[in-house]
DNA sequence: TGAAAATGAATGATCGTTCATTTATTTTAC
DNA sequence: GTAAAATAAATGAACGATCATTCATTTTCA
């Protein structure tokens, strides 16, 4: 099974290339200005074989950002599993999720470009994920707030600000640039404790120096 | 001009409603997922009449872009001769910044949905406008920096990370929710301001009332 | 009257999807 | 273990629909 791999693996794993090359297409160009001829072409095959694997296009859509979804939230069940028990939960979540984010850049960017190209069958599936991974954030701020460890007027909209921030870091960060992703997370965490008024901060930042 | 507005006013205009229905159209379902001839339908023409106010569908795109980077930058430039010596600027910036969004949907959407289904030149020209704007902020985040009103490790980061924060609103907002623009501008304007630590914040939010 | 705007029809290209057929691979039977 | 049967995957061509754009002609309006 490991000796004998063919110079083209003929065989199966048609579906596992066709899901790369449409994430790396519709991350490109977006799914409406992606044909099925192009994936097709990136994957070196016609474009009647795909319909072996994926009844439509939409489908592919939809496995592509179920799969990012699940992938995501089991991501940070594996992670929050490994944290020691006296860690800060909001700073290890930011990290994680910077972290996380900054790795599969194209299926981030594809599960919250694409979400208005899915029928409202799969929208609803995305939907509902996504906000059982919102909710995993506002619950980790309502406990702060209410242990008084942050100050949190609203656990829902502080969630969307802090994740809206964090999803954005891909759409500017390149691996060449001046930061490398070890200093974004820590300037992202320290923006993040400070916007929620952590008073037990572990990190004092950026001590002012004249 | 009041007064006699014909059912169909078929003299001019047609520009006007060219731009406010590929906006409408573009802003819902995506630059690349609507046809010119769903344009024209919307506007209540044919396909080809489009062609006498637009050369090609993607100007149609890039002017709809760059009038609203014109305009967001005028319309800061004419709010910021409007407010007090003694205000500060960070909060006017990002009231101003909400305000604007909040209204704007549709422009706004479109304006950074659509960045990567521009031809690489007109994208330099829209990238030139968004800079522009980042700019204003970053100024303004230095200028605090300098005189130890805020806490910035920097700028440019943590421009990006409000810009983001802000802009993410008008995705889940919809005028019929619990929240009203105005608490939404007051939440975040709080969120913002701890995050860059500003040490002279003239509201104190949320005493902790047990 | 003359220029601008709109029509209606057409252009060639490309779209997602289907399908009969061929080619590989796996399963079954001996 | 090998031949036959069943299944899966890929091909190549075609389907009708729709795409952005063009253009000769007609309509509209100043």
């Amino acid at each position: 099974m490991e000796a004998a791999r063919q110079q083209t693996p003929k065989g199966s794993q048609t579906a596992a290339r066709v899901r790369a090359a449409a994430l790396k297409l519709f991350a490109r160009h977006g799914y409406a200005a992606v044909s099925i001829r192009q994936i097709a072409q990136e994957v070196g095959v016609q474009p009647g074989a795909l319909y072996n694997h994926f009844p439509t296009k939409q489908d592919i859509l939809k496995d592509l950002m179920l799969a990012h979804m699940d992938d995501l939230i089991s991501s940070w069940d594996a992670e929050r599993a490994r944290i020691p028990a006296k860690t800060d939960p909001l700073d290890a979540f930011v990290r994680f999720h910077i972290r996380y984010h900054m790795e599969k850049r194209d299926e981030v960017f594809v599960s919250y470009m694409e979400l208005r190209n899915l029928e409202p069958e799969n929208y609803q599936l995305v939907g509902a994920e996504r906000r059982r991974y919102e909710a995993i954030l506002t619950e980790i701020l309502d406990q702060g707030a209410a242990s008084d460890q942050y100050m949190v007027e609203d656990a829902k909209v502080a969630t969307r600000a802090v994740i809206a921030m964090l999803t954005g870091i891909p759409s500017w960060y390149q691996p060449g640039g001046p930061l490398g992703p070890r200093e974004i997370e820590d300037l992202y965490a320290a923006l993040v404790q400070r916007s929620v008024g952590n008073t037990t901060s572990t990190k004092t930042i950026g001590e002012r120096v004249s």
